[in-house]
This record gives C-alpha cells, structure tokens and sequence, in this order.
RNA sequence: GGGCGAUUAGCUCAGUUGGUUAGAGUGCUUGCCUUACAAGCAAGAUGUCAUAGGUUCGAGUCCUAUAUCGCCCACCA
C-alpha cells in the first residue's frame, strides 16, 4: 500500500541502478525498428545547469516513448571536451595551486587535464542518473576518445585533400587572454563606450594635414597608408601624395579606395593591415606592407618604439597624451560602439594577422542550402521558423578558422620540414618533420557527433543501423555554432543530413527574464531542485511550461504546484490500489459512468499520443493533467465510490489509472514506475511496458455525452446550492423518470419528494435533468440579483445568437452542421430564460 | 541596416486547417476536515486577446501598418 503522503525522495532513491541492472537503456533489439538520438555532449567544464535539465528531459521523454512504443531506441550519452573552456578552467586551477601552468610541459600539463575531465565527468554522470536518463551507457562517447579522434583526422585530412581546407594568412579574431584565434561565432559583440580619436596626419612638406578619426590609435604603429574614396572631391586631389605618420614621423601614402566613406568621421581612414580586416582586404589591393605591432598577449611589440611592452590600454593612454602634446590631436569625440569579445574569456578581442588553418566554407554551405529545398533529405525545424536561421547562417558564412593555440584538444594531423607541409593520418616518414602544435576547434569535433559517435569510419553496425539520428534537440542559440556545422559536414561525409528532425527550445531565465549567470548569481542548482520537489516535477514542469523554442521563466512556485500534482496522482492511485486488491480478471460488465471514462481515456489517449509524435510535448503533458484532474480524479473516482464492490469499477479503475501512468512514465519516470509496480498481478516494468492504444470498442460517444450532462447538471446544481445558502432541510422533486440514483447520492439528497410543494423553490434542470429544490426560507435580496444577472447574460446571449442566425450570409454561407448547432443552441437558451424568469416570480 | 519572437485574466503561459460565451496553473472570493488527497474538495469573480486598418457570413487565429519589450545576424576607420 503506498504511503498516505508522496515522498519524492524515498520514490527516487534506487530505482535508476535497478533500472541500469536491468540493462533496460541498452539498445539491440533488431527485430524492432531503430529510433536514436545523440546527447547534445556537455562541457567537461562544471556542473550541468537547468537548461541542461530541460534539454536532456526532453530527450529521454521522447526516448522513453518510442521505447515504449516498441522501437529500439538508442539514445548516445557523451561529452565535451570543450577546448578553450576546459583549458581555461585547468589553467586557473593550476595558479591556484602555485603552478604556472604554462611553464609545465605540455605532456604534463595533458594528465592535469585529464583528472579534470575524470572528475567533471564522473559529476556529470551523477547528475544524469539523477535526472532519470534512459541513456545507452555501453555507447558511451567522449569527444577524445581514440574511435572519435580517427574520425577528426580523417575529416580534416580528406577536407584538405579535397581543396576545402587550407592553411592561411589572414586576419583572425585574437582573444589575447587565452592567447588563441577564435572563430567568428565564438565573439560576442557588445556596445562599449569609447572614442574617436581626431588626429592629424602632416602632409610631407607642408603645414596642412589630414584628420584622420579613430578609435584604436595604438596601431598607428602599424598603418602602412591612408586612405580616401576616390570620388570624395574634399580629397581626390591628394591621392598618391604621402603624410607623415605621427611619432613614428614615418611617410606613409595617401590611397584612392572605396572603403573610405566619404560621409563616416572624416573621410579619412588610416590602414593597417595587419590589425583590421577590412585594412586587411584594402592592403591587399594596393600591395601594402603588413606590420604586426601587437604581442599576443596584448602588448605592444618592438614596431612601437618606447611603447614596447605596454598594455594595449595603457599604450593608447600614453600615445593620446603625447599627440596631444606634439599638438596633433585634434580632439577626442566620446562615442559608443560595438566591440568584440571572446565568449569565454571575455577579453577584447585583437583582430589579428595571423597563420591559422581554415575550412572553406562556400561549397559546404551551398550543399546545405540545395539540401534543404528537398523535403525528403533536409532537416525538420521544429518550430519551422529556425530553419530560416541555419539557411541565412549558411547564406552569409564566411571561411571557418579551426586552429587554436591551446594543448586541449585534437591536435592538427599537419607536419613542417622547412617549407615542406604534410597533411595525414599518420606521422610522415623521415627525420626533421615537426608536427603543428595547435588543436582544432571544439566545434570541428563536435560537428561530427550524429555519426563519429556512431563509429562512422569502420561503417560499423552501429553506424548502419542507427544513423541518420531520428531527432537531434537542442537549444536555438546553439543552432550557428553547432547544428549548422553538423549538417554541412553530415551531408558531405555521409551524404545525408545528421538528423531528420532538430527540436528547438529556448533559454531558461530567472522570474524576471533575465538569463541565469554566474555574474548575477541568479543560478538554479537543478540539482536542489531534484532534492527539494523530486526529478519527477522538475521533469514535468519543464517539459510543459512553454511551447516549443520560447524561453522558459523559471517559477519555483510552479515547480511545486507540480509537485502537488504528482501528490494528486499519488493519491487517486493509492486510492485505486485500496479497492483493487481483491480484483477478479472477469467478463466487464460496463456501466455508463464506465463507458464515459473509458471514452474520455481513449480520446485523450489519441491527443496525447498526436502531440507526442508531433513533439508537442507541452501539449500532451497538458493533457493528460487534464484527463487525470478533471475526468477520473474530480467525476470518474467519485462516481466509482458509489459501486466499489462492482468488479467491473475496479477493472476499469485498474485499467485507467495503467494507462495514466505509462501515458505519464516519459515524464515522470520515478513515480510511475513506482506506483506501478504496486498493481497486482503486474510483473514486467513500466518502461518495457506498451504505450496505451486508443481502442475505437471502448468508445461510447451516447453515454460519454449523456454522463457529460450529469456532471453539468451536478455542476449547476451545487452552484444554485451554494449561492442560496440551501442546506440539508431541502427537500427534492424529480420532475421526470430519468435515473437519478447517482445524482441522488453524488450531491448528497436526503429528502425526496414525490409531488409539488406549497413552499419556495428552486428549479434546475440541464438537458434532460430536471428537478425542483424545496426549502422552507425567504429569498435574499442578493439571491434575486444573482438570478436577475443570469437573466441579463443569457437574454444577450440569445439576442447574439438570433441575430447570428437571422443573418443570411451566414445561413447559408455556413457549415449546415455549424447552423444546426446554433439553432438547437438557441432553443435551449430559450427554455432555460423561461425557467429563470418563472424563479422570478 | 536585415531578420525572428513576444504582446491573451493580477502573475506565468496554452490556444490545432479561421467557427461564434477565449482556456490552464497560480493568485483572489465564498463554503466545506465529504475516510484517496486540507499540499485537498465544491462553487465563483476576473479578458477592448498591444494599437489602427483590411479580408471574411465569421478573426486571438489570415493580411498591411504602428508601438513596446526581447533575441539573432551584419556594420561600426
């Protein structure tokens, strides 16, 4: 028997290791139909997060469905190494403990790290198993492991021999923090203050000058020209003359091009190639020099005189001042402008000349862009709107740079000797070959997950039987850096798209909307949310807070009205399992209150089984809590008490609450397996149980609209009880031959009457029922307001609906079956005014 | 500058191919310890569906503008 209260923490504890022995995660079956999903792989980093919660929720839900729905469903748990994030976070530990972590070896460094990823790991995993996962641990994965570096060797190795990676000098994003390129997605723009500086530039020979506005003015050091649009008449003239470059007192030429704008600041822009990109590109058509004045480390270099060593911050302090004391500053316009930042880190970021590896984007994008225009071979949105964002992202990329100058990660299969370059799997042959010391993006790894998971270069079984991925679920802000990546590379080197479906959600902020930081401090541990309401409401509640791909505010309070519901679910079953006991597998014997369940049950186990296959599963969830609070907790359970001893109640009462639980098992997998487990004579477990069928035998629409009636009619019944203050002396009259039994005992009736009273009363009926209340007690004056707003609301209601039907256009305009509707509608309002209107009297 | 989303009850959110009294949770009011559950039950009140036009017999839903908030992308010498 349960306990009379639901314990969330005595439900949870043990049942997932039970779960694991029982190896029913493990996928194999292949007399089944396969269905799997990839774990979106966490950052070895930390902790997981709510959004974690969220994201991996919903995929053990839709696992935990098609797993029940008789599929062999494999769902592939892994991580992250996580690049930059992990070395930054190894790194900090290091000084923490004394040690300079880049003053170590690199192979040393490498076992630091690795602890820190058994460790993180190890944390992860706890949490997982916390949160119920249905995750295939035997298919493991790790974005390191031996099997998934084979698969990043090949990809770069078979890229470069194709022509679509290349080794490159160009101006990269530099996080001189982490003292790495960064790709463009990994800079996040911000509007900061700052300032346009006003320089003059001296025309050589001459006491005139240009005023050339900017706001980096430490890379003066490394301006090569200056330049003005060709049309801009304030300048054209001066094009091919020089100007001497302040404190450097260097001459430097006045260029034409069309990247000055002649209506931007001055009209006037310094270049320097090595520093801007687009100084880069303007350098590169007129053949300039390209001067790095820049240390990695955001110093200034030997190119910049006494400056040298400063801080990049400091250096444009001290420059300003001394320009302002050679009278060459002009002014200083205090402006706000958008400046890069590293995403992890957080510095500013340097663009940067630099040697970097990249993959070349444009035909990769064009095949995603020409796959997704075939609804048979593209990727399904859901919602449908984020496609639009993959193809603008696919329209506009530009060539992906994937080195980084970090230790964590797959290192890049490239070899030097001299000028000599060798790309391959393995090591050259010879002595002299130095290989590349940088690794690859995290991203380049992670976008081979859907199938390097899968053991995609040995074309294992695995890979054959389970790829491409059924549903890949994720978050929309990943979709640029990962999604998209995924498919361009999927289509290129399986020739399919990684998944047939990709399930968006959003962000989950606090009560106020704002993203959870650490900054903030307005984090949520989902872990105290597991300790304080169970895995089971967090799971439920996240799932069905909001609509697919909007942002979520969390709601502690929310998160325990789900609790209560659970303890709702806990009790009806307790309630169920009392009466069940002695339970006989018999012939049913199905009374109308039975059919009207079993109706409703049905019904809702089509909508829900409609939502799920289209992952609604806010839809569903919804649904079911409807089913459960409002048709067999409120109606069928209390109709039920009244034939307890009925074997065909409890088969039905067996029947149903079997099918609310596995309907709810996906969402709450602790609590159903549980209260499942108490039914008698059920041997197998709930999650290898079948998910509930709509049976069209156990659809009884005559019955379900006759005992939606009854419940009305309770309805309006105990509100004319309620609102007149009528108490037990009342005395009843039924006014035709229905069955009134159930009513009868349902609302409690003690004194039936069998003809009319001379005494004040009370008429109410709906459709078919009909009776008359007698009570021994004058009206109040409030009691005939109340009745005389009823009168109000329903003549405008009636007044409504004739003008509706008076109008022609929508006579015959109209379904007939709507017009039909209407009329009968009408008729009844009609009859009920009457009634009121006699009460009046 | 380009795009996306949101705007519905005090709050948090649903709302299907347009169908006529717009729903849920929570909060609020009133009455109940009715032996599954007081963490509960019963009944109730609360909406110009952001604004303005349009299409339609009929619009929360479709179209066109506008406003406010949020996000993404691009540019920013």
């Amino acid at each position: 028997m349960l306990d009379k209260k639901y314990n969330h923490l005595l439900v949870e504890e043990g049942k997932y290791d039970n779960w694991l022995s029982h190896h029913y995660f493990e996928c194999g079956d292949t007399s089944k139909k396969p269905y799997s999903i990839v774990i979106p792989p966490p950052n070895v980093t930390g902790k997981l997060h709510l959004g974690h919660a969220w994201d991996t929720t919903l995929q053990d839900i839709i696992i935990r469905f098609k797993r029940m729905q008789g599929y062999d469903v494999l769902w592939v748990p892994g991580t992250d190494h996580a690049g930059i994030a992990t070395q930054a976070k190894v790194d900090a530990k290091l000084k923490n403990m004394g040690i300079n972590p880049r003053q170590i070896k690199r192979e040393e460094w490498l076992k630091y790290a690795w602890s820190w990823k058994d460790e993180y790991h190890d944390n992860i995993k706890k949490q997982w198993a916390k949160l119920g996962l249905s995750l295939d641990y035997t298919k493991e994965r790790f974005t390191l492991d031996a099997g998934l570096s084979e698969t990043v060797k090949h990809v770069f190795v078979t890229l470069y021999n194709d022509g679509l990676i290349y080794r490159g000098e160009k101006i990269i994003n530099w996080d001189p923090e982490a003292m790495t390129a960064l790709s463009n997605e990994e800079v996040i723009y911000k509007d900061v203050p700052g300032a346009f500086y006003h320089i003059k530039y001296m025309l050589k020979d001459s006491n005139d000058y240009l005023e050339v506005a900017t706001t980096r003015p430490e890379t003066l050091f490394g301006d090569t020209a200056v330049a003005v649009n060709p049309s801009d008449e304030r300048y054209k003239d001066l094009i091919g003359k020089t100007v001497i470059l302040p404190i450097v007192n260097k001459e430097i030429p006045i260029i034409g091009d069309e990247h000055a704008d002649p209506s931007f600041g001055t009209g006037v822009v310094k270049i320097t190639p090595a520093h801007d990109p687009n100084d880069f590109e303007v350098g590169n058509r007129h053949n300039l020099e390209r001067i790095i004045v820049i240390n990695p480390d955001g110093t200034m270099n030997e190119k910049c005189g006494k400056y040298k060593d400063m801080d990049r911050f400091q250096c444009r302090e001290e420059l300003v001042k001394d320009l302002k004391d050679a009278n060459l500053l002009i002014k200083i316009e205090n402006i706000t402008h958008s400046v890069g930042h590293s995403e992890r880190t957080n510095a500013m970021i340097e663009p940067y000349l630099s040697k970097q590896w990249f993959v070349k984007m444009r035909p990769l994008a064009d095949r995603v862009l020409e796959n997704q225009k075939n609804k048979d071979t593209k990727v399904n949105f859901i919602p449908p709107r984020f496609e639009k964002i993959m193809n603008h992202w696919m329209e506009i990329t530009y060539d992906w740079c994937i080195s980084r100058q970090l230790w964590w990660g797959h290192r890049i299969p490239a070899w030097y000797k001299g000028n000599d370059v060798y790309v391959g799997i393995n090591p050259p042959e010879g002595d002299g070959w130095v290989q590349d010391e940088d690794v690859l993006d995290t991203w380049f790894s992670s976008a081979l997950w859907p199938f390097s998971t899968l053991d995609y270069l040995d074309n294992s079984p695995l890979y054959q039987r389970y790829y491409p991925n059924n549903v890949l679920v994720t978050g929309y802000d990943i979709i640029p850096f990962w999604v998209n990546r995924m498919t361009f590379q999927a289509l290129y080197f399986t020739n399919s798209r990684p998944f047939e479906k990709c399930l968006i959600h959003g962000l989950i902020r606090d009560k106020e909307g704002r993203k959870m930081s650490k900054s903030l401090g307005n984090g949520i541990d989902p872990m105290d949310m597991i300790e304080k309401y169970g895995a089971d409401a967090l799971r439920f509640y996240l799932t069905t807070a909001v609509s697919n791909g909007m942002d979520l505010k969390f709601d502690e309070e929310s998160l325990k009205s789900t609790w209560n519901f659970i303890n709702k679910l806990w009790n009806a079953s307790r309630f169920v399992l009392m009466n069940i006991e002695d339970i006989n597998e018999e012939p049913l014997n199905l009374k109308k209150v039975d059919k009207w369940i079993l109706t409703r049950y049905n019904d809702t186990i089509k909508n829900v089984t409609k939502y799920m296959d289209k992952f609604e599963l806010n839809n569903a969830g919804n649904e079911i809590y409807n089913f459960i609070y409002n048709d067999f907790c409120d109606n069928y359970i209390e109709f039920a008490k009244f034939s307890l001893e009925d074997n065909t109640t409890k088969m039905t009462l067996k029947e149903v609450l079997m099918g609310i639980l596995k309907m709810l098992h996906p969402f709450m997998p602790y609590v159903t397996d549980e209260i499942y487990s108490k039914i008698p004579n059920i041997n197998e477990n709930i999650m290898i149980s079948n998910y509930p069928l709509s049976d069209k035998k156990n659809i009884f629409k005559n019955e379900e609209q006759e005992v939606s009636d009854l419940i009305e009619f309770i309805r309006i019944y105990r509100k004319t009880y309620q609102e007149n203050h009528l108490d037990k002396s009342i005395q009843v009259k039924f006014n035709n031959d229905r069955d009134y039994e159930l009513i009868k005992k349902i609302l409690k009736i003690q004194n039936v009457v069998n003809s009319n009273l001379n005494i004040a009363s009370y008429n109410v009926s709906y459709k078919e029922y009909d009776v008359t209340i007698y009570y021994e007690k004058e009206q109040t004056v409030e009691d005939k307001l109340q009745l005389q707003k009823d009168i109000e609301s329903l003549k405008a209601s009636i007044k409504k609906r004739q003008g509706l039907l008076e109008n022609q256009n929508f006579v015959s305009k109209a379904p007939a079956e709507l017009v039909q509707k209407e009329t009968q509608k009408l008729e009844e309002e009609k009859l009920e005014l009457k009634k009121l209107e006699e009460r009046v009297n």
